[in-house]
DNA sequence: CGAAAACCGTACCGGCGGTACAGGGGATTT
DNA sequence: AAATCCCCTGTACCGCCGGTACGGTTTTCG
């Protein structure tokens, strides 16, 4: 039981980094039990095939990037009373962590999905559909808030702006895997944090 | 000749709605020569491998994309002399294109790369770079001019302030194909139009 | 008309996803 | 101690796919 469970985990890591680089079609099975040591018999006992795996990596990440999210907007809340001051905080440690993964980050799995539309069923479009409808309730939930307090400077509907986040990480990784600036990402972060901190912030009343 | 240069078009068409449905991996040579009605010997005379089909696609999306760009903008600058409300209106044009997509927009080829470059050689990934690049140098263009004019309300890079177009309409699109919302990626863009408006423009008449 | 361009047909190769099925070792239960 | 279940291994095989090779044929244009 555990040790099935540890061999399952040590074929999500690997494949996750492989079809992060290369896609899932251009991941080959054959590649994925090399690098696990691992038998092609061996692959299909945990998994029934390459559809179940990428249900099982989609899942796994997703959970993971909840965790995450998770655990940087509550010791943001932790730190500022504001609900503004709060999520701009959130936006900066965000930055911050993304600033200091090593290799830039290896690229987001929902992402990879969308562009595979037509080779997964419709029970992974869904999951991944999920997914983002989630980061969507996150992040409404917190502009929810910031709108008891303070009134937005631009006629905007909350949901759109709750999916400017995920849009903007989204973009973001695109950006800095294409230009190879790792740096990239967290600098676009900081640049929504500054959109949203105009747009709740009253303005400084010149004279 | 021109035969040739149609059948190369049409080859180039089908093949980039499948990559975009399906990945470059999940797209296969069969599949193409069976919708073209061309043979596989047909196909190989025209691109040599994948990998030439891959650089033809990119190079012929990038050109149409820059097209599309040049038109909005130029139209856009007809229609408004200043700096400021010109870009806005561009991206209330772009909106308006996006939103006017039948099926929403299929997917960007720049991203589809950079989620598989371990596939590509570095001639790819080198003109999807640059290709991110000629965007950067576009719309910082259109700030450059508009900082003439106008004071950003918070300190901003203005690379960082011009990537910010093209990471929106990226996670625009990664967002609208996830959720099957196709109004997703022009109602990201208005919000982004929100934003710039915001950052350029004096809320209290100055004295 | 002649030559080049634009294909077609066929045969073949190795890699890959996937199936089938038999069996084995090690841990746990009875 | 025996039985059972989990977690694999080994082998053989199938059909699809990317790609090569190469000879032949039609189409187009000067």
């Amino acid at each position: 039981m555990r040790k099935g469970e540890e061999t399952r985990a040590r074929i999500l890591d690997v494949a996750e980094a492989a079809v992060l680089q290369k896609g899932f079609g251009g991941t080959s099975i054959d590649e994925l039990i090399a690098e696990t040591g691992i038998t092609k018999s061996g692959f299909f006992y945990h998994f029934r095939d390459k559809n179940a795996l990428a249900k099982a990596l989609l899942e796994r990440y997703i959970e993971n990037d909840e965790r995450i999210y998770d655990e940087i907007f509550t010791r943001a809340r932790e730190l500022a009373d504001d609900p503004l001051q709060s999520f701009l905080l959130g936006l900066k440690l965000l930055a911050e962590l993304l600033s200091d993964l090593p290799n830039g980050h290896p690229g987001c799995l929902v992402a990879t999905v969308c562009y595979y539309e037509r080779l997964f069923d419709r029970d992974i479009q869904e999951t991944n559909k999920q997914a983002v409808l989630a980061w969507r309730r996150r992040f409404r939930g917190m502009f929810e808030e910031i709108m008891v307090v303070y009134t937005p400077r631009e006629p905007i509907e909350i949901d759109q702006l709750a999916d400017m986040v995920s849009t903007v990480l989204e973009g973001g990784i695109v950006l800095s895997k294409a230009l190879k600036e790792p740096q990239g990402l967290a600098d676009q972060v900081l640049v929504l944090r500054s959109f949203v901190k105009l747009l709740f912030q009253p303005p400084i009343v010149r004279q």
